[in-house]
DNA sequence: TATGGACCCTGTAGCCGCTACAGGGTCAAG
DNA sequence: CTTGACCCTGTAGCGGCTACAGGGTCCATA
């Protein structure tokens, strides 16, 4: 066993993510509380911070807190099928492609509305009149 | 002059706004209040009407609010350039690519990521190792 | 004239995922 | 013994709505 622990702070570092984060996650329950020191500081094990690197990547990969806290709880059954796990990650695969499909057609539409300033007055500026009714 | 008045209700219906929304960019500043009438009821003219589906374009074609209010400022200022609204759209546009660079660069990671998922159990499963530390 | 239902009103709280205070306590170095 | 970096709790704010609760108004029908 090691006993090392981490103060919030030293977690932070070793995360990236920010102390108020951290704090954040424990609020909502998806880090769990750590220990106190006599100072009342949160002292926190290395199980406790390769928890919160797990979070942190999940998230940095676009998974929701809902979807994170189903992955963590999914980590822990060491024995069950990891269908479930595949399902989440498709879904959010599925997910960051419409969002991207949507960002797309925006862009185009956009595109094709900048396109047609020929920058003279706003009177007859082709940017507002796309936006204009009528 | 037309006469013609509308409610809230036959606002939303005709710019596709929800009532509440509408609410909303009242309390906000970014549509005008209107006159009431004896009841209290809001009664829109046709100019506010022109005025929310100007926001309401501008806002599918993603601007934030703060972007509609500047565009609706420079809109009503006929003789200016409209360098500046050109300014907006292009700056709107440049984020939009961005934000379409970073979903595509995490689909790359999260596809990755799932592809090497062989569905057995979650103690070998590819995903969750992928987030785990160490 | 009474009643029902569709509409409208205000005000407030909730969503997500943090972030940023304010107003204090703790701890180690100099 | 003071300074300054860190930590604590609690609350409010961001954007852009959305969703109530608890009322008022208006119009058609019986």
């Amino acid at each position: 066993m090691t006993g090392e622990t981490y103060s919030i702070g030293e977690l932070a570092k070793a995360t990236g993510a920010k102390v108020e984060t951290i704090r954040y996650y424990e609020r909502i329950g998806l880090l769990p509380a750590p220990a106190r020191t006599d100072g009342n500081y949160r002292s926190y094990t290395p199980a406790q911070l390769g928890r919160l690197s797990f979070i942190r990547r999940a998230r940095d990969l676009g998974f929701s807190i809902g979807q994170v806290r189903a992955l963590l709880g999914l980590s822990d059954q060491r024995d069950r099928s990891c269908e479930a796990v595949d399902a989440i990650a498709r879904e959010h695969l599925d997910e960051v492609d419409r969002r991207i499909a949507d960002l797309q057609a925006l862009r185009r539409e956009l595109g094709s509305v900048i396109d047609q300033c020929g920058c003279g007055t706003i009177a007859e500026c082709r940017i507002i009149e796309a936006l204009s009714p009528g």
